[in-house]
DNA sequence: CTTATATCAGTGCCACTGAAATTT
DNA sequence: CAAATTTCAGTGTCACTGATATAA
């Protein structure tokens, strides 16, 4: 809504039907092979730029970024709003370096604070604070509304969606930074 | 293959089976509500990162970053190999100075030479090089051999979520920055 | 001694905002 | 005059590398 310019809006409704179709009309023109790929490849970036798009426009006014939403959404639904770095590192499939970052600005901003663990005293605790909570609160709320970025989808297609790439993603290796 | 570490490895194949399926067993655990759609947001763009990851890989030998190669990829297919930068930021769904920025590095690299456009001459052209299409050959041979990142998966599955997708898409605008 | 955890410093890329220059 | 195209300067976030400190 913020930023949507009225060239955009021109643009889109104009000449500029969709970027990934025309992408796939140029590919075929020039007989390449793996077209089917190529075009679910597409498909699933764009998807995901306009989901990342949609929640980080609803995210804004509550002074998070997505990665920083993430990190905290994880907190918050996690036992005692506690967690070590390192795990929340490979549960949001993020290099070390950038959880640290990462805690570092919910920290500044009151949402989370730094403990160490008693058990292993290497280890950093990220806890989860009642401003975070009450913040990961109004975040579930809003992202609920939005249905994730992906308003208008139905929960038939949302299922089957899921349900396809997830059993696709079964096959591969979840790999991790 | 180059920054597996073994750490990752060893996280992947032990207690940590699939953050997607984590998350979402975290939050239906809290009765939350828009839960198809979260889990297809979540899968959806877990797998735009791993696409993002192994293209990225694979193009770093080339001297290519991902932007760099879809801008150098709309060249080569364009007709003459020549675009003017608005039109490119459109095709590409990214920002006009992003655009700029990306002709710069292309340009500098050498796989790509800017003209004015004499019909409008507010106009800038991009023009791919002999060595640009020479590389974006290169590239893509190299896309098509990992299958754009989605290596392991059939043709038919490939064909069924590009078609889900771009079904679901085609319902919503397509904004552009 | 080796491994694991986390931090710090530094780099590069990307996407954006706001302002400007040029041309239509 | 207004609108379109591109550039420039600057900002913020993210993800990474490599090195380091600490503890298991």
């Amino acid at each position: 809504m913020t930023t949507k310019s009225s060239a955009s809006a021109t643009e889109n409704s104009g000449k500029q039907l969709d970027p990934v179709a025309e992408a796939t009309r140029q590919w075929r023109a020039h007989g390449f092979k793996a077209l089917p790929h190529m075009e679910a490849t597409a498909n699933v970036s764009r998807l995901a730029q306009l989901i990342q798009r949609a929640m980080e426009e609803t995210l804004r006014p509550l002074n998070l970024t997505r990665p920083q939403h993430e990190a905290l959404a994880l907190l918050n639904f996690s036992h005692d709003g506690c967690l070590p770095l390192g795990k929340m590192s490979r549960r949001l499939t993020v290099h070390a370096t950038t959880v640290t970052s990462t805690v570092d600005q919910l920290e500044s901003k009151g949402f989370v604070e730094r403990t160490t663990s008693d058990k292993d005293r290497r280890q950093i605790i990220a806890r989860i604070t009642p401003l975070g909570r009450e913040t990961a609160v109004k975040a579930a709320d809003a992202m609920g509304e939005i249905k994730y970025g992906l308003a208008g989808m139905s929960v038939a297609e949302a299922k089957e969606i899921a349900g396809m790439i997830r059993q696709f993603r079964a096959t591969i290796p979840d790999l991790i930074p």
